[in-house]
DNA sequence: TATATTTGCATCGTGAACGATATAAACAAA
DNA sequence: TTTGTTTATATCGTTCACGATGCAAATATA
């Protein structure tokens, strides 16, 4: 019993989930200061990319399901932080568009990436470094997003 | 506009998240034949570690709330995996126990660490690689747990 | 000892995540 | 053209996460 392979310390995914929470948390006095969830600014840094997307190619990019997108982006429609309209090509689609509100919240929370990269450094973690750690995380997304495709 | 730190692709919470996410739902078959959830199985993997424990210090070693794992447990309980009991020294905590069920499930589970350790292994992600990810994931980890210590 | 504060747990409300399922539009095949 | 399949989105139910708040037991202070 008591085998090393379940010591919590030795856990990859307690790590992540861990570290995920923790950096979300430090996002949110900046974002709920503008009414904002971290989910809801990942939406919004999608559109800030590129404006008046469909839903799918939204949850495409956040790798989330689409019923996880809906509600989401309905809420925020009812913040008044954008708009959807009906897919003219394609009436199954609904286009996500920014509202004006919408685009300005970029300007609003421009200092928030530099606040949270800040809060993050320690020495085990630093300019340098986090490169790696890009590299590492994307190799762990790119086999595990492969392995899903193999079984939808 | 388009700052570049708003790039997606270059948020380091936006990978921790997704990894977190692809990671917990390459647990999911494994754990859900046995009808546990990944947050379960990081409570089990406290209680196979030590059983018999208050659910504050189940709570502060997943560096969780308690009203997050109060529910958890209760869920736990109803499933029959453990029990929970009034203090006898502190009658307010709650020491949650593994039952017989639970301590079962330690061996029934015994392939999972190992099955998902596998799935995560690539060209950037190698076991001689690992270290240096728990390194920079800890160092996060525990600069964030400290700021939050500081406003609590 | 009486009162104030802290601590441990629980309840409540909201917003994700996600499996399962539904619905309508687009497209393919018969 | 009719039928079948795929695609895009939505709905529903369950389980986290967590802020806010409540309550009772323990502890500190007056």
């Amino acid at each position: 019993m008591a085998a090393e392979e379940f010591f919590l310390d030795n856990q990859l995914c307690f790590r992540l989930y861990t570290a995920s929470r923790l950096l979300t948390q430090a996002y949110h006095p900046l974002l709920s200061a503008k009414g904002l969830t971290y989910p809801q600014y990942l939406v919004l840094l999608v559109l800030w990319e590129k404006d008046a997307q469909p839903v799918n190619d939204i949850a495409k990019r956040l790798m989330l399901e689409t019923n996880t997108v809906t509600p989401l982006i309905k809420r925020m429609e009812a913040e008044g932080i954008l708009n959807r309209r009906k897919g003219e090509k394609d009436a199954r689609q609904m286009i996500v568009s920014l509202t004006p509100k919408g685009k300005r919240l970029q300007n609003e929370l421009r200092d928030v990436p530099a606040t949270v990269g800040s809060a993050v450094l320690c020495k085990e973690v630093t300019p340098e470094s986090v490169p790696g750690l890009f590299v590492a995380l994307d190799g762990i997304i790119g086999q595990l997003s492969k392995s899903k495709l193999a079984n939808p």
